[in-house]
RNA sequence: GCCGGGAUGGCGAAAUAGGUAGACGCAACAGACUUAAAAUCUGUCGCCCCCUGGGGCAUGCGGGUUCGAGUCCCGCUCCCGGCACCA
């Protein structure tokens, strides 16, 4: 204890103490479990509000804060508005990070790092760090995704989709990052390098489980029960990837069947040749003695080629003939068959029919190895085409011609049967037994096994008499041993786990050998906002009444980096389990609201490499809780987010400063009340009860602090009149403190009670608005001539146009610009503005 | 290349059924209080011209519609994000 620090106390006295309030409160909330749900709560109507769930990292950085604490102010805002509002927290707490830590350790020669160990402790650090923040979080209602007791039903519902086909095992082409040592989804290989490790991703060929979410392809593009973003919608519909066409089957000379896809059937009669994928069944046996080498060549250079070389070969089309031919089926053509790695064996039927005339692509490879064009559309207004002088493909409308059966019939440029000569093509393929009509999907199965050992252990087993069986339900979980051994080189420890991997067969009772594989953290996120009612239930994954009564999830809040992954793998677990009969919704979340990304100073992505990070820890222990919240919502509208800034921090820790002083000291009461005063205050008060409502509604929230300072400003100058002393006056002040309330919890807590009320602010209603109350008794309007701005007039509220156009005439600066000149037009904006337009006389 | 989103003072930003551009805040400048500083309070603050009163120009650039355009239409430039040989 000394003295300056004693004499600062007394000075700063009047001043908002955030160090000594916001745990006063914090510990508060928690002791009368203010915070606390009733789930079983009929009176109010429920609001389900969620953000996503942070991976355990270890501490939240400005990140985590700048997702949260808005989210919290909503939540809390729409609890004031009546609602029984459940927004629970918890952790998505496998995955790579952890495990990584540990090989690393192991690489050091260490062994003191185990994932679960670290894992718990950051859960723990970050559970008290969420609580400094004053969230309202229900930490009796929390789930820990690496627990047994959650992962169980990961296990659970891959055997009921095991048992309905849905979850199957397939050899297939993977994405394997040789860092990671894991195979990736599609979906986490950007630019053909691993979303986590950065490593050049190579093609390899394993046994893996997928999710078959293609099946759900059609229904996941209808989007029609969602408030969600437009561009999050479209996303994920370009990722699905819908594809209108046909199918259409060729025969080689030799008799087999070669099945392509097109969506532009109609110029099937301009098809030149076709291309296979190198990795195509078809190609080892159609190809030709005397083309052998060539093509192996080309089909070893393309399956050692990682994705990234693929596109750096840039547009030069590279391919091999591959000797033989097709016949096109409506024309008889006899058509060279080719090879080129532009073709890929995973999407479509893996082969083509080329028509170089309407296919950019096909058109640089046919001019690349001097192929025959034939034209098939024909533009309106051409006459001639002249094969020699095109320079592209041409895709856009026109009259078919060259196409037999479906001559003289209109291209319109549109997909599928909505083009009258696609709609010809197909009808004569159906009719002639060549084809049909058909639609594929960019979409593939979601590729579940991770060969990973902090995850879910899939719970299947390879017996050698019964093969592939699934574990039964009673032996949940399959538990992921913690007796283990990191390998320096990343691989899982499972593999080498002996009691884990030495099993019984559920079938045979023989002996049977584990899947070492683990579940993609994917498969934990897609369920877990139905654990979240009812974490403890240990005799099945969700109750079905809570569920009933508080899904789907009413407003859903998170990041857009997770437009595409996590936001469409739950939308088709939600569908797959209203599909086994779990629950009867279709839709996991209804309202979905992105927060943009706070950047560094630098206006760089905040990284300890760039030394541009922010710690939320020192902003609190500097400003408090309170003001970096604040501060957080106004720094710039929340779906845009932007650089941090860290000068305008002092600007709100002014704001709080002020509406500390306002409630707290004693008012000078001095000067005269003027009249109107009590009716301005009044009007600025119910102003801003609208338009804070309207801002926390749609989620602005940097412009309902924008009003409460504006509020603030009114009263502090009111403060000085004898206004203090009127029910006016009280009723100013307690519905800034209400209006703030969801914003700065804690301020405002300590404020309500200061000023002598009873119970929590946080408990009081919303307050609402009085239309009369905003009506003035004389309103300003701007006067133009002919458009420009040339004066100002105060007239009545109720003033008539014949009012309002004599008193704007009068204006002496606008009647300067009147004179000499006669007026033709005149324009009253009722409230706004008058426009007058002249025309100089003469 | 295709599909989204964006561009407003020195800075972060407000304002769209077309109607007074720059609310709110930061920074800056000037002043008050103070022995001084901090804090606080008051004032100025888009650019340019001018004598108070005013005037001209201004929402990335060029056109258009309109009495009136940050807002609507056409054509560009740049920035950010997603997808990227998807047949």
């Amino acid at each position: 204890m000394t003295d300056t620090k004693e004499a600062a106390g007394d000075y700063r006295s009047s001043r908002h103490n955030p160090h000594q309030i916001e745990p006063k409160w914090q510990r508060r909330w928690e002791e009368t479990q203010s915070n606390a749900v009733d789930l079983f709560d009929h009176d109010r109507p429920k609001y389900y509000f969620l953000t996503m769930y942070p991976y355990p990292s270890g501490n939240l950085h400005v990140g985590h804060w700048w997702a949260v604490a808005p989210a919290d102010a909503a939540a809390r805002f729409l609890r004031m508005s009546g609602y029984n509002v459940f927004f629970p927290m918890g952790f998505d707490a496998f995955g790579l990070p952890a495990e990584n830590a540990a090989i690393q350790a192991a690489r050091e020669g260490s062994s003191d790092i185990h994932p679960a160990h670290l894992t718990y402790e950051r859960m723990d650090h970050m559970r008290r760090q969420f609580k400094q923040m004053g969230a309202i979080f229900d930490w009796s209602k929390t789930l820990a995704t690496c627990d047994p007791e959650y992962y169980r039903w990961n296990q659970w519902f891959f055997l009921r989709m095991f048992e309905c086909g849905l979850a199957y095992r397939k050899e297939s082409f993977v994405n394997w990052d040789p860092v990671d040592q894991t195979v990736l989804a599609n979906e986490q290989v950007i630019d053909g390098r691993g979303e986590r490790s950065g490593a050049l991703v190579e093609q390899r060929l394993m046994p893996q489980w997928h999710f078959k979410i293609t099946d759900y392809a059609e229904e996941l593009l209808d989007f029609s029960k969602l408030d969600w973003p437009e561009r999050v919608k479209i996303m994920q519909t370009n990722w699905i990837g819908r594809s209108d066409g046909a199918s259409i089957t060729f025969k080689s000379e030799r008799g087999d069947d070669i099945v392509v896809f097109t969506t532009r059937p109609d110029t099937l009669w301009g098809a030149t040749f076709m291309v296979l994928a190198p990795e195509h069944p078809l190609v080892d046996k159609l190809t030709t003695p005397d083309r052998r080498d060539a093509v192996d060549a080309y089909v070893k250079r393309a399956a050692l080629a990682s994705e990234i070389d693929r596109q750096a070969q840039g547009r030069e089309k590279t391919g091999e003939f591959i000797g033989a031919y097709a016949v096109n089926p409506v024309n008889g053509e006899r058509i060279p068959i080719w090879i080129a790695d532009y073709v890929l064996m995973t999407y479509g039927t893996g082969a083509i029919m080329a028509v170089p005339y309407g296919d950019q692509r096909d058109f640089e490879f046919a001019r690349q190895f001097g192929i025959d064009i034939i034209p098939v559309v024909r533009p309106t207004g051409v006459d001639r085409i002249v094969v020699e002088e095109l320079r592209e493909a041409y895709i856009g409308p026109g009259v078919m011609i060259n196409s037999g059966p479906i001559d003289g019939t209109v291209h319109n440029g549109e997909k599928g049967r909505n083009s009258p000569a696609i709609a010809a093509a197909i009808d004569y393929l159906e009719k002639n037994g060549l084809g049909q009509g058909e639609v594929t999907y960019r979409l593939r199965d979601w590729l579940i096994s991770r060969q990973r050992y902090w995850g879910t252990p899939i719970p299947m087993l390879y017996c050698d008499a019964c093969g592939i069986v699934p574990e039964t339900e009673e032996n949940l979980p399959v538990l992921l041993p913690e007796d283990v051994e990191f390998m320096p080189t990343g691989e899982s420890p499972l593999r080498h786990h002996e009691a884990f991997l030495n099993a019984e067969c559920p079938h045979c009772g023989g002996t049977a050998r584990r899947e070492t594989d683990t579940m993609d953290t994917f498969m934990d996120s897609s369920w877990y906002w139905f654990r979240f009612l009812s974490p403890f239930k240990s005799d099945g994954p969700i109750d079905a009444d809570l569920v009933k009564r508080w899904a789907p999830v009413d407003t859903y809040t998170g990041g857009i980096e997770h437009a595409i992954l996590h936001l469409m793998y739950a939308r088709f677990f939600t569908k797959v389990m209203r599909d086994l009969g779990l629950i009867d919704h279709d839709e996991p979340f209804l309202r979905l609201r992105n927060q943009g990304m706070i950047l560094g100073e630098d206006n760089e992505k905040m990284s300890k490499s760039r030394g541009n990070v922010i710690d939320p820890d020192e902003l609190i222990a500097t400003y408090g809780s309170d003001t970096v919240r604040t501060y957080l919502m106004f720094l710039f509208p929340w779906d845009q987010g932007g650089p941090w800034n860290s000068q305008g921090i002092e600007g709100v820790t002014r704001f709080l400063n002020r509406t500390w002083a306002l409630v707290t000291e004693p008012a000078a009461n001095s000067g005269p009340t003027g009249y109107g005063d009590l009716k301005e205050l009044r009007r600025a008060v119910h102003h801003a009860i609208r338009e804070v409502t309207e801002d926390l509604r749609g989620f602005s929230f940097n412009t309902a602090i924008a009003e409460l300072m504006t509020l603030l400003n009114v009263m502090v100058r009111a403060k000085s009149t004898s206004l203090v002393e009127t029910a006016v006056w009280r009723e100013a002040v307690e519905s800034l403190l209400l209006l703030l309330a969801p914003i700065a919890p804690h301020i405002t807590e300590e404020l309500w009670e200061r000023s002598g009320h009873e119970g929590s602010v946080h408990d009081q209603s919303w307050p609402g608005y009085d239309e009369t109350a905003l009506d003035t008794d004389s309103i300003n309007m701007a006067v133009q001539v002919n458009g420009k701005l040339r004066g100002q007039i105060t007239v009545p509220a109720g003033a008539d146009e014949v009012e309002v156009l004599a008193s704007a005439k009068a204006e002496h600066n606008v009647s300067r610009y009147l004179e000499g000149s006669s007026l033709v037009r005149e324009i009253v904006v009722p409230g706004r503005l008058v426009n007058l337009v002249v025309k100089p006389n003469g």
